[in-house]
DNA sequence: GACAACATACCAACCGGTCGGTATTTTATG
DNA sequence: CATAAAATACCGACCGGTTGGTATGTTGTC
């Protein structure tokens, strides 16, 4: 027997599985309790509600990858811009393995929950947009560092479109079952930060 | 009372509306049916099974963005890159209106049957990846006006990538309930495109 | 009158959620 | 420090409604 104590984060992590594979809708209780190796009862013991799992799992999986992406080795980059551009490279770097283990939590289940469920769209736009928040002092750093004055962008406004990128870069994968067309758009999305801090311009 | 013969096409409006509002899975057979003003007998003359009316549906959104993107202005330059960059400023106009009035229908219902429903991912693969196709000969055209030789893209590849962000933005307008996210990130797109161009390369 | 285009009635499986109960751990008290 | 009470963690049968799908009509049109 699994030992006492440990039913709720078994369910946000059976959660965050399943959802990447097939859905938030897709996904029933059943499955859901099955997954983490736990009854109905105490689903309901720890969550209020389906979309009260959805929500906990969504700060969950925004607690889990802030500590990977904060140990990641792009933060020991000196240079700023090696910084952003570290960054983008791990991104390419754990696109690996089966399309359900790398593709976005929160980006896939706010497609599905952002009409019906309020609660669960604002959990996921916290994460995705807490996340992007992290990448802004670096941006601005090297900006000031190249002596860039951008007129039409901002730190925060590419700091937006790099998760705009890496959420598209996941459906292209989930459309062609390989990350392939990810890692292209991520090439892409390097060659853009590249450009925009040319010394030519 | 509707007249005979329309049933068909209904269902495949309704199916679109309601998945892009509610996700797949989250809408049921009699949603569609509601919507479209039909039995539930005539969606079983029409259509084998839900997943036979995602499939059609992929098939039909395909043909009628075809020939929404097919009759836009943006052909119209007489300059490669105008009609390349024409292109990424029409899909900013129609970010307009609510949201699920200008996000992607496939692009919405890949992410949900991916995995469980190979038909359908093939088929939102072929709209998604067609519709992109449409973007290689004045890209293609583009580069070979410019002189570029470029080793480490193709047209293909930047067509590829226009999608993954467009793919992307409307995920960040669903999370936030607003267009201005998605904006942003086709500015930064317009501009990646024209600094790719640039003559100082 | 044949056949396509619908409508209606119905079904078994599954869904999210409830409930009564039990095992374990924590805490208050003499 | 013993122990009873109380709180927590968990179980699994069960419920009513909804689901995708079927079986059997009815209606319009050539």
């Amino acid at each position: 027997m699994a030992p006492r104590g440990t039913a709720r984060e078994k369910l946000l992590n059976a959660a965050i599985k399943l959802v990447r594979t097939h859905g938030y809708a897709g996904t029933s209780l059943d499955d859901l309790c099955e997954e983490a190796g736990v009854s109905k009862g105490a689903f309901f013991h720890h969550f209020k509600s389906k979309d009260d799992l959805a929500q906990m799992a969504a700060q969950f999986w925004d607690e889990r990858t802030g500590t990977l992406f904060a140990s990641a080795d792009y933060h020991k980059h000196t240079d700023p811009l090696d910084r952003v551009l570290g960054y983008v490279d791990f991104r390419g770097e754990i696109m690996d393995g089966d399309i359900p283990e790398f593709t976005c939590f929160v980006g896939t289940m706010v497609q599905e929950a952002y009409r019906d469920a309020p609660e669960i769209r604002r959990a996921c736009r916290d994460s995705i947009f807490g996340h992007a928040d992290t990448l802004i002092d670096d941006i601005q750093a090297a900006i000031d560092q190249a002596g860039l004055k951008p007129k039409d962008w901002t730190a925060e406004s590419l700091a937006h479109y790099t998760q705009a990128t890496l959420q598209g870069a996941y459906i292209l994968a989930k459309a062609t079952e390989s990350n392939e067309a990810a890692l292209t758009s991520v090439a892409h999305l390097r060659r853009y930060i590249e450009l925009l801090f040319a010394p030519s311009h």
